[in-house]
RNA sequence: GCCGGGAUGGCGGAAUUGGUAGACGCAGCGGACUCAAAAUCCGCCGGUGGUAACACUGUGGGGGUUCGAGUCCCCCUCCCGGCACCA
């Protein structure tokens, strides 16, 4: 054994070795009970960022302690290669998208391997390719098939210069990227996932994941968002309408129904569009209308606007003849595209009414005696249930009895009833891109939209061509779209459109298990491994991709892709309460501590009751790496960001900044504030400079130390060097116990009694992080031994004789 | 705008049910050891005033409840994540 740490040397026998003897390679045939422990795969940037290192460091500590406690276990990784960064890159480079993508994932997993992770590499795969594609395609004609997938228009952002279909991130203040020219929503037709036929059940199955963060479960049911109301239409006013028909509107608050003084339809609603025909000024608010992306962050924080369409409809109760108006803040998306409006309930109503001198009408008396009749300013006491006025037959009724009433008397007359509704959407898929997987459809002329064959998937995605940003180029390459009607036999139209990105990202996590599987989706080893027992990632993905997930996990169970033989999936041992607080002693004890501990009905291999319903029993969600950013003005407003390593920052006596001047000149810059690891901000630091100046372990001692998974991560060179340190320290002190003869190195039998202690110190410290990584303090302290300090011991002690 | 989080020393953070704010660690300062450095050990370390004892002040801001508030209630500000085509 070396007396001087050499981080470089020790990882790379150890790296070595672990390939040799296939350390991390995953069995389904061991007799343990199996631990899936599943990070979230890199999108192929380039290379590696903080935010990766810390990801996939929290994963394998957690595989680690995991293997090390008697669990079987599988840490695979891929990539989730598809996505718009790749067309960008091919736009500014002129490489392929296949070309910079494959590139980027061979310089990332040599990194990756850098980091020495218990990865078992051979179950690694790239959504790009089409031996993973194909079978998301073949999914999806089941699911065109049953009726789960079908088609409709839907609004894009589209620039009007290039001639092009925008992405969100791709408008920038209402504007194109690239043309600059102002964007406008456009109708086209769409495949959409049927989710919200699943809505009640992604709600409930939440109940079911009590090791998934609170927060990200609120978020999940808040999207889902399941309200109770009633569906009210509103008879056409026959004098000024001219035709017979109803307007649909839903609402949460029938109690307030007599108080609607108005209705509010989207601009691309029918009544709107028939108004507009006659009436020039409308049709160009219409059109203003359109104009501005789709965004919802954008579309809810303009200012309200609107326009009476001189159309009236009757309302269903009182016989009243109210105005309809178009309003930008109604969306067609939502509902039925028109809401009732109640000025005097409805902050959003309120203001609308108050804008444009629509007359409000008191319906609920206030619970807490806040007000007599709603006046402005806005109050949200307005906006309490109470008990009905000014209602006539209802008066008095609160709000469940009201809902009641006012529900019985609509369905008597054939105008509503109750209804449930979600916030949740149906899922478009539909991309008018190249980089994604294609839609396995055809178009004929007789026979519609026929779904490719079996036998002819995958539609292969041609990976060599030129990306011009005007279009898709798959529409340009008649080689691609042109083929025959798998009916008729005619000549027909190959659909050209590619699949939303989060569609493979939805499955990868199942298909890690039948990784190398070419006759099917999934085999019975998606039995064996599913579900997930630990999934770590950021929190930015508590909503789509998490919910998505859950919902490809339902649709592939109702295919009947899994649900075989059930196999070995261990109750894992839920959060613990005293258990965990015992602090790492040694004692007489010792042997029995060092066997691995199996959580109560391990071997016994509890079944969890809902393994074909979720795909993720539990979830961690890890915080950023934050760093500090330093800047020069440049003028006009702009800032020249300066990267943290070129700067020296001046402390007092107290350890506090004074100041800070870059190095190359010795001039001052401004220190700005502690953000997230940003290229905009240039204050990442390249995980490479620190693998390769202190070596992987340091890396991964110091993500784990420095802050508790959850919570954020400040950058600090301190820090590392701290860690470094503290590698070196326990080197040598290990060194020391091997060298004086005191302690034998391993000789294939026992331990020293010494190194056991400190394995032992180890051991229950990082028991003490995996049984409750949220308790932050037992987290921190506890980490400070972690996994590294093992693999460091057992490097030494399997170097013996 | 809406949904979910957050704000406590120079920094990460701690404070169990409302009971000594700043545990633990990082950074810093002083000292011991050393030819010197590293390592190690000891001490100090929110702010203001004071030689000190100590006093006052202090958990984003403003109100409130309470014998007592970082913690509970109301209002506000700012920051972070998401908002369905970034991944």
């Amino acid at each position: 054994m070396e007396a001087q740490y050499q981080p470089q040397k020790i990882e790379a026998d150890a790296q070595r070795r672990w390939i040799e003897s296939a350390a991390f390679k995953a069995v389904e045939t061991s007799d343990k009970p199996k631990y899936y422990c599943l990070s979230m795969f890199p999108y192929p940037s380039g290379k590696l960022h903080m935010g990766h290192v810390r990801n996939y460091t929290i994963g394998d500590v957690l595989a680690r302690f995991h293997r090390m406690q008697g669990y079987n276990v599988m840490q695979p990784m891929g990539w989730d290669a598809f996505g718009l960064p790749a067309e960008n890159a091919a736009l500014k480079n002129g490489v392929p998208p296949a070309a910079w993508t494959y590139a980027n994932i061979d310089h990332m997993r040599s990194q990756l391997k850098s980091l020495g992770l218990a990865i078992d590499w051979e179950r690694e795969l790239a959504t790009c390719k089409p031996e993973y594609y194909r079978w998301e395609q073949w999914l999806f004609t089941r699911l065109f098939e049953k009726g789960v997938i079908y088609k409709k228009t839907a609004s894009v952002n589209w620039d009007p210069v290039d001639n092009t279909v925008l992405a969100n991130e791709q408008v920038i203040d209402g504007r194109g990227w690239r043309s600059g020219a102002l964007v406008e929503k456009r109708d086209i037709p769409m495949y959409f996932m049927r989710i919200t036929a699943y809505a009640d059940e992604l709600l409930s199955g939440l109940d079911t994941l009590p090791n998934w963060p609170e927060q990200v479960k609120t978020m999940q049911r808040n999207w889902i968002g399941k309200s109770f109301g009633c569906e009210v239409h509103f008879p056409y006013d026959a004098a000024s309408i001219g035709a017979a028909g109803v307007l649909k509107v839903y609402t949460t608050r029938p109690d307030t129904l007599m108080g609607a003084t108005y209705v509010a339809v989207a601009a691309e609603h029918a009544l709107a569009t028939r108004a507009a025909a006659g009436n020039p000024a409308l049709a160009e608010f219409i059109a203003e209308c359109k104009r501005g992306g789709v965004a919802e962050a954008d579309i809810a924080t303009q200012a309200k606007q609107g326009m009476d369409i001189g159309l009236f409809v009757t309302h269903p109760l009182s016989g009243e003849t109210l105005p309809v108006w178009v309003a930008n803040y109604v969306l067609m998306g939502y509902g039925e595209g028109a809401v009732m409006a109640v000025p005097a309930h409805d902050e959003r109503d309120f203001e609308f009414a108050a804008q444009y001198g629509l007359p409000m009408k008191t319906v609920i008396a206030s619970p807490s005696g806040a007000y007599e009749s709603v006046t402005a300013p806005w109050q949200d006491a307005y906006a309490e249930h109470g008990a009905c006025i000014h209602s006539g037959k209802y008066d008095g009724l609160d709000f469940d009895a009201a809902l009641e009433a006012v529900a019985a008397d609509l369905q008597a007359k054939g105008l509503g009833s109750k209804r449930t509704q979600f916030r949740l959407r149906d899922w478009g898929i539909s991309r008018q891109r190249y980089w994604g997987c294609p839609i396995p459809i055809i178009h004929c002329a007789t026979c519609g939209d026929v779904p490719v064959p079996d036998d002819q998937l995958p539609v292969v995605l041609p990976e060599d061509v030129v990306v011009t940003g005007a279009g898709s180029p798959l529409a340009k390459m008649p080689e691609f779209y042109q083929c025959t009607c798998p009916k008729c036999g005619q000549p027909a139209r190959r659909e050209t459109d590619t699949m939303d990105t989060f569609v493979e990202s939805s499955w990868y996590y199942a298909r890690y298990a039948s990784y190398d599987c070419d006759s099917a989706m999934l085999d019975q080893r998606a039995d064996h491994w599913l579900p997930v027992d630990q999934y770590i990632g950021g929190i930015e993905h508590a909503i789509l991709h998490l919910l998505y997930a859950r919902f490809f996990h339902k649709l592939m169970r109702d295919e009947g892709l899994f649900g075989g033989e059930a196999s070995p999936s261990p109750q894992l041992s839920p959060v613990q309460g005293e258990g965990a607080k015992a602090e790492p002693t040694l004692g007489p004890n010792l042997k029995a501590d060092l066997s691995p501990t199996l959580p109560p009905g391990g071997r016994e291999q509890t079944l969890s009751p809902n393994r074909l319903d979720e795909p993720f029993t539990r979830l961690l969600t890890q915080g950023m790496v934050i760093a500090p950013t330093f800047y020069r003005n440049a003028g006009e407003g702009k800032k020249d960001w300066i990267n943290p390593a070129e700067v020296d920052v001046r402390l007092d006596e107290r350890g506090r900044p004074l100041d800070a001047i870059l190095k190359a000149d010795g001039l001052p810059v401004v220190i700005g504030g502690t953000e997230k690891m940003a290229k905009s901000k240039n204050n990442g630091v390249d995980p490479q400079l620190l693998i390769d100046g202190y070596g992987a372990d340091t890396a991964r001692l110091f993500m784990m130390f420095a802050a508790p998974p959850e919570q954020s991560l400040e950058w600090s060179d301190s820090g590392v060097e701290g860690a470094f340190r503290f590698l070196k320290r326990l080197w040598k002190l290990v060194h020391d116990h091997v060298s004086t003869g005191a302690v034998p190195a391993y000789t294939g039998g026992e331990l020293s009694a010494e190194l056991k202690a400190l394995r032992f110190q180890l051991h229950s410290a990082i028991k003490k992080i995996s049984d409750d990584y949220g308790r932050r303090q037992t987290f921190n302290t506890a980490i400070a031994a972690v996994m590294e300090l093992l693999n460091a011991l057992s490097k030494m002690t399997d170097a013996g004789p």
